[in-house]
DNA sequence: TCTGGGGTCCTAGGACCC
DNA sequence: TCTGGGGTCCTAGGACCC
């Protein structure tokens, strides 16, 4: 009975109209603009550090380079490549910008990533005439305000406008209407559905579905022996059918999991080396929760050993919720002090998680309350000056200043959460 | 002198309690 | 004394996205 009425009251959802912006080239197509003398070129931009992947301008790809490779990689391909390094804050700053556009059509914007968005349009046609006209008006608006081109999906849904906003690039519009849908899944590569990849693709194609028609038609029951709960979702996603709202900015579930994680420079197995590196990690960390308000009981350590291949991950959950990073420091050397070291280290990553919203009140004891002020202090000062200007002592004769040279730490562009 | 960093969701097994 | 089963919390690991 209440499952039945949960459906009709699903189907009866009255038809959407959801747009899906992807801005072409995204970090490329940022600096291109910041500075004149790189446009029209091949450019990639990088996060610092020989150990990186990069992203390409189109230049670049036409030149065979591709966002992924590493840099050696794309210089090989392309040896006139010019190699930018990053800075994040242009990139959250234009993305949040470019996000304030869109509130100008709907309030009901998704940012998916930095470089992506969903709006829900549903309401706005009365007033805007159309979707097509909304996307002609925002290309329009972002090209003259940040000389970025973008490309647009429009239907009936996220999962289909995603689809469509990846049909034509660069600076694609491209449209699936309902009666389009059948005809469009029929042929489409399951790998090209946002949410399939390489082994969902592996297992689908074992049990010889190739195409979106294919899995649509797909006996469900199939399906869920295979992949247990997903497996109904997946026959729907063959169908093209997608019931998620957008959800703006301001109403994301709370956040779930704070996190750094870093490769190094060199690959290192001194043990004061990798502790001080730990530390950075949770002052990082730290911080971060700080600044959302949150603390968390569960701190987990992530170590990739120098083959790159190899590598482990252990959690421990604490009796109380901690943000100070001298508490998530301890907890991650603790996990580390149970573990024999087999390979020299390649990467370290602190994540706290198990997060609930911290309430107002303070600390019950002096010591406590003393070394909240001091963390808050240091935040506020490193909010002013930049990331790292005040740290603990032991990070400081680092070479590393770290943070500040990474492709966007935080790629949510107004930050995450409530 | 290969191969980044930020997340989310799901599964499975063990411990423990009722 | 034996047995079953549900629920919760925890750890570990895999898949996916940008």
């Amino acid at each position: 009975m209440l499952l039945t009425s949960i459906f009709n009251t699903l189907s009866d959802m009255p038809a959407r109209t959801i747009l899906h912006i992807d801005m072409n080239a995204f970090f490329a197509s940022v600096e291109q603009q910041a500075d004149p003398a790189l446009r029209g070129k091949p450019i990639a931009v990088v996060g610092g550090g020989g150990r990186t992947v990069i992203t390409t301008s189109y230049e670049a790809r036409a030149k065979g380079v591709k966002t992924g490779m590493a840099i050696w990689e794309g210089k090989r391909v392309c040896p006139e490549l010019i190699i930018v390094v990053g800075d994040s804050r242009k990139y959250t700053y234009t993305s949040g910008k470019i996000n304030e556009i869109f509130r100008d059509y709907t309030p009901e914007v998704e940012a998916f990533s930095i470089d992506e968005s969903w709006l829900d349009v549903t309401h706005s046609l009365g007033i805007f005439d159309s979707a097509v006209t909304i996307a002609h008006l925002i290309k329009t608006r972002i090209r003259h305000s940040f000389g970025i081109t973008c490309s647009i999906g429009i239907a009936p849904n996220k999962l289909l406008a995603k689809l469509a906003s990846d049909m034509q690039k660069p600076d694609g519009l491209t449209i699936i209407a309902p009666e389009d849908i059948s005809r469009v899944m029929e042929r489409l590569p399951i790998k090209d559905l946002c949410g399939i990849g390489k082994k969902t693709q592996r297992h689908l194609n074992m049990m010889s579905i190739y195409t979106c028609g294919e899995l649509g038609r797909c006996d469900e029951a199939r399906l869920t022996r295979k992949f247990g709960i997903v497996g109904a979702r997946l026959k729907e996603m063959g169908q093209g059918i997608d019931r998620s709202p957008v959800v703006p900015f301001g109403e994301e579930d709370e956040v779930k999991s704070v996190g750094h994680s870093r490769t190094l420079e060199q690959d290192i197995d001194n043990p004061a080396e990798i502790r001080r590196f730990l530390l950075q990690l949770s002052e990082m960390v730290g911080s971060r929760a700080r600044r959302y308000n949150v603390s968390g009981r569960t701190i987990h350590l992530y170590v990739r050993y120098a083959d790159f291949f190899s590598s482990w991950g252990k959690q421990t959950t604490l009796k109380n919720h901690v943000n100070l990073s001298d508490e998530i420091y301890k907890a991650a050397l603790s996990i580390l002090a149970t573990v024999e070291l087999e390979q020299p280290v390649r990467l370290l990553g602190v994540t706290l998680s198990n997060l609930k919203h911290q309430t107002e009140q303070l600390p019950l004891f002096e010591d406590e309350r003393k070394k909240l002020f001091v963390a808050q202090a240091m935040d506020k000062i490193n909010d002013r000056f930049g990331r790292m200007a005040v740290t603990f002592g032991s990070l400081l004769p680092g070479k590393e200043s770290a943070g500040s040279r990474v492709i966007p730490p935080s790629w949510r562009p107004d930050g995450i959460g409530n």
